[in-house]
DNA sequence: TGGTGAAGCGGGTGCGCTCCCAAGTTTCGG
DNA sequence: CCGAAACTTGGGAGCGCACCCGCTTCACCA
């Protein structure tokens, strides 16, 4: 069989080569059970020999649909935003759209990027601080389908999130129980509505101890480690209680130059339980996070759904998922603790 | 100012608001300089006030190109993946193309998802052990810029990955010269070429030392887990040189459990010092992971931009990113090792 | 055997945008 | 003061596909 088409094949090529109209190939294509079985596998054949594909643009176009949604996240360097997106494209990809993905990263122009990822696609989630509300607001009221993941409430966008304040009290008041009476909080509660419920939960669980805030910036390992570098040779915490785990290990890097031992010397504990926290012993919290993007990605489906069947619009649902303690060697000593 | 456009507002309505044609409300968005600055700015508040954005999908098919590609990958739980899309992501993003992402995952239908991909993409990046050359094949042949990651070469296409053999077999030697003489490789050189390359450069290593390979598959950390219950308890060998890290950590935990001390009783390595791999102490093999993807995005934009500008193709191109062996407690009592 | 309806198929329109081509307008130099 | 170059702008032809209609063709029933 000879390759013939280096360069696309359309429809018209195979209405052609099978010799029925473009119309009847579409049918053929896209199992109309209106055409015969004898032309479905006539231009069937054809199709596999011009080796044609559907152009998407122009189905798109005709349809008034993409077949794709999309998922802005600030970053993918942490573990937590890949398992999120991973749980994410997997519930896209079983109900038949592709994903965009956009990480915002610093980008200057992330409203934009956004704006205009909105165009390609049939739906919309938007995690964390990626963008404004107003970018989101806008979006939105363009009657897109948007879902808002581990992120602040916007009106009549649905929101995903995972459990911070609780799970932060029951964190701190373990730690006191500890007999911990010097805490510390490190992260900056304005970089992202997850950190601010953590504190919040946070000082909320720290009764009968003193919590000093540290407003370290940025949520990555080096952050951590350059913040704590500083403040151990300062102050003299008890317990250390970090924006997440990447910070909380930079926390355990630093306090191993200085030759602090964990947990007898500083109990330190983060957020998250990154695969490292298990290895490192780090007291820490687990969040769903596959289950987080999975959620938002049945959601979005379910609006778009409604969106083409003329459904009245159910009003914006907001869903907090558990979040769970997970006890390790880091946040103090214990009779006995193995993971 | 009223909230109009609730549904998508088209050329038309604008250039109707604008008073002018479609034709140089076209032109008037897209910064071209045929039009009066005057007429621009009358064009670019009459969108706005529409809150218009082009259609992407009849902008796509007018100008012949997606201004997007995609990029293939089997999975993103480890934080290998996670890595090097993002570096993927953020150099396509760069020279504005978006990103389509698709993980096979064990998907059944994984050749059927990769090429409905390829139709809503201006080039495609493969990466490992997704589908099967057959399909790349077939796929490049449509005159689609193909790059593959991490993976086997195939006849006129690009492919970018880290170096295998040559640090394996350093990494063997290492272990050799720290006394151990039995030697297992735990992973499977069928489950991806990057496994097979380690592995023969393990056992080109491995002179003076007896070398079993054991076939575990999977290569996350349960399974590395589970394939080292087994094997511990059977054999006993002084180290185990696992095909990746989560595999190695897997053996870490089952090692604990059976009361082996690591490295004193057992050494154990790994493969692409993911971030636990450091606090597990574990000795390992550093790839240039967000490179990998940056080399394949940049690759890419040259075969796209190529193919526009009717440039003369090209030879196919090979390349292969550095990777260096990472020592730390795992592999070997030393004098001195800290990270 | 004429009538009836359903199945199978093709024509043609529209999706929203880009871009070529030509028409209209302004500006200058001779 | 006229004609041509230099700008601006509009008209219109696609891009490739889905889908609404309407025409044919038959099988089937009375």
């Amino acid at each position: 069989m000879a390759m013939k088409a280096l360069s696309k094949a359309t429809i018209y090529q195979v209405a052609q080569l099978a010799d029925v109209s473009i119309a009847t190939v579409s049918r053929a294509l896209r199992d109309s059970d209106l055409v015969t079985a004898e032309t479905r596998e006539r231009v069937r054949s054809a199709a596999r020999e011009l080796n044609f594909t559907p152009s998407r643009p122009a189905r798109s176009l005709a349809e008034g649909r993409h077949a794709a949604n999309g998922i802005v996240f600030p970053d993918l360097i942490g573990p937590y935003y890949a398992e999120v997106v991973l749980g994410y494209e997997a519930t896209a990809a079983a109900s038949g759209s592709s994903v965009l993905i956009l990480a915002t990263n610093g980008r200057p122009d992330a409203a934009a990027a956004v704006r205009e990822l909105a165009g390609r696609v049939d739906g919309l989630t938007v995690m964390g601080r990626t963008v404004d509300d107003e970018v989101v607001a806008g979006i939105a009221s363009t009657g897109l389908p948007v879902v808002l993941l581990a992120r602040d409430p916007v009106d009549g966008v649905d929101t995903v999130r995972a459990g911070n304040s609780g799970t932060a009290r029951a964190l701190a008041e373990h730690l006191v129980g500890h007999g911990h009476r010097t805490l510390t909080f490190l992260g900056d509660p304005d970089e992202s509505p997850d950190v601010a419920g953590r504190y919040a939960g946070v000082r909320a669980g720290s009764k009968g101890a003193r919590l000093t805030l540290v407003r370290g910036k940025g949520l990555d390992l080096d952050s951590g480690r350059r913040a704590a570098e500083q403040l151990l040779t300062r102050a003299k915490p008890d317990a250390v209680i970090c924006a997440n785990d990447e910070v909380a290990l930079g926390v355990l890097l630093a306090a191993s130059e200085q030759g602090l031992r964990v947990p007898e010397d500083l109990a330190v504990t983060g957020w998250d339980d990154l695969l490292a926290a298990r290895f490192a012993g780090l007291t820490t919290v687990r969040q769903p996070m596959r289950e987080l993007g999975a959620t938002a990605a049945r959601w979005l489906n379910r609006r778009i759904d409604e969106n083409s069947s003329e459904q009245n619009r159910t009003a914006a649902r907001r869903r907090i998922l558990a979040t769970e303690l997970v006890i390790r060697q880091s946040c103090g000593v214990h009779e006995e603790v193995r993971s």
